[in-house]
DNA sequence: CAGCAATATAGCCATATGGCAATATCAAGA
DNA sequence: TCTTGATATTGCCATATGGCTATATTGCTG
């Protein structure tokens, strides 16, 4: 099984989250966008499917597919942590405030 | 040559940037902290360099590592896009429990 | 029902990846 | 200088990964 964050780390899937971004899409669309051939599509799209990342809805012959953005925030949470390592001029001082006089 | 996204989707190496969340640390403080050996950690720790996720300084036989933060901030950017699926969310949630719940 | 369209699955291959043990490197200390 | 400690590099192996072609599946449509 791949993770939220194993499935983004190939490029052809990443593309393909990206252009979710604007809403459901075919499988179709993708196997155009992408240089590579349909059942290629078709697997990286199944490993998005097991990491959570996409959901699927059969309209005829079709599939459907759309994001679903809760492991996407799940990264944005793990993130969160590490946001005030460039957020502001602030943080950038509390930063290395705690790096000059740690606790 | 790994993206900082494959440097990320292992792991090993998740914990490794958790780890230096807190600040800059020797490598050996992760051989120590992961189940694995002492060269599977280096290289591990190539790849993370390599990927920008992380720079070194000697101090004598040490190296301490330390986090750059700049592609978790690129991270952060790309993840700003599908901010509003989970925020519409909350948004809504929060609408509805004051239309059940008023004041 | 035949044929086409859209997608998934199966089977295969080359390469990448993560793991290990052995060894090299290099600075500090005796 | 010899040894020890900390880390990197090398060489190897098993498995995972991403790619392909061929084929199966499923639903329209004539």
């Amino acid at each position: 099984m791949h993770t939220a964050l194993q499935a983004l780390s190939d490029p052809h899937r990443m593309a393909i989250v990206s252009m979710l971004a604007d809403g459901e899409r075919p499988a179709g669309d993708f196997v155009d966008a992408l240089p590579i051939a349909q059942p290629t599509v078709s697997k990286h799209l199944s490993v998005l499917r097991e990491a959570g990342l996409v959901t699927v809805r059969k309209d005829a012959q079709r599939r459907l597919y759309s994001l679903n953005p809760a492991p996407l925030a799940e990264l944005d949470a793990w993130l969160a942590r590490y946001r005030r390592f460039w957020t502001d001029r602030l943080d950038a001082l509390e930063a290395h405030l705690d790096k000059e006089f740690p606790q």
